[in-house]
DNA sequence: TACCAGACTTGATTCAGGTCAAGGTGATGG
DNA sequence: CCATCACCTTGACCTGAATCAAGTCTGGTA
């Protein structure tokens, strides 16, 4: 199943019928207030689960970042897979706890961090996709999402994302080499920030 | 297994080596920054599952909230129960599903919603605990926990809640008839309020 | 090479909620 | 019956991030 760039393929509210799995590209989830304020509650990319918080309903929107493609799996096909291979579903839970782990944080950061203290989580975060690189060495990033999902992933506006990069890039903490491209000089420093300590 | 008021039984950080079952009582559950912020991200009570969210260490502190009982269930345990019963571990997952499906909604909560939203979805939520009411009448509500808890749930400071619930009572929204126990006059319009439709 | 549209940045100003600082209240114990 | 203490409320003021309003950059098109 392949879903073009800012095609939404699950609809907040809609029944739930199906489990999905990324298989390539990039994905954002969100919901919506009925005045058209977003949080987005994740992205995911290559091997991540989709639609562990559904019951009957999708609690969240999702749509491809990019360009994705997903692997779809009905729920009944599920539950007849999970039958016959019942570590799957030890496999679904943890999952689903990994899941909760990094939600905890994440209500952390929106309810008690500062638009400094978030804009160097998100950094951090990104970082911790790539594969292991000494911390103390400047990190090169990509930053495949617009702003726009930034701010609303970060719970802050566009332009607190701006001016935050821009006050990291005047500091020589981060180097901006285009839009989407973004050099860490000071990984540590960075990563004190995020976790609030300065 | 008895923990007093204000106990803490949890440790932010420390080897998971249980599950929690909440038998009696309540719970708060958070995670704090080094600086001692706090964001508390859940309240659990008779029946909850603790510990979801735990791989190899505890990703929460938790604390009884007036006294609570528990069921302690170690790991090793839970592994040789799920294996004898294999719908169990589907109930887990079930659990996981449903708490992240509420962490969405407190993501978006935290990240969207001002003051006055998160006051009315903190008072909805409390009515959702108690069984189905006529919600054009009057609802009377319990809050167990102090002001400080409900401002670290709702990523507030306590003067901005006791401010707006002073401001719903002014408002006839609700009336409060002590600490504790509230009243919501208009259900109705603080669920309104709550989804950000005013 | 110049034009355009969309995305990003930057600056000026405003405001919701935080901070600081008094009071009030009500449960407990002497 | 009063003192005490912990918790809550209220008021005055401040500030971090939002809002409003221009610019600026980039990549695609002709």
């Amino acid at each position: 199943m392949t879903v073009a760039d800012g095609r939404s393929f699950i609809e907040e509210g809609a029944p739930a019928h199906d489990f999905f799995v990324v298989t390539g590209g990039r994905v954002k989830l969100f919901t919506l207030l009925p005045d058209g304020r977003r949080q987005i509650t994740g992205f995911a990319e290559g091997g991540d689960f989709l639609g562990l918080a559904a019951s009957t309903s999708y609690a969240f929107g999702a749509e491809a970042l990019g360009g994705a493609t997903l692997c779809r799996f009905p729920h009944a096909g599920m539950q007849r897979l999970t039958e016959r291979f019942p570590s799957l579903e030890h496999r679904l839970r943890e999952e689903a706890s990994r899941e909760l782990a990094l939600m905890q944080a994440r209500m952390t950061l929106l309810g008690r961090k500062t638009a400094r203290e978030r804009v160097a989580t998100f950094l951090m975060e990104r970082c911790s996709h790539l594969e292991r690189t000494d911390p103390s060495q400047p990190i090169e990033l990509d930053l495949p999402m617009p702003r726009t999902d930034i701010a609303d992933y970060l719970g802050l506006t566009i332009e607190t994302v701006s001016r935050i990069l821009s006050a990291f890039k005047k500091e020589k903490l981060i180097s901006i080499r285009s839009i989407t491209h973004i050099t860490l000089l000071m990984p540590e420093r960075i990563s004190t920030i995020a976790e609030g300590m300065e």
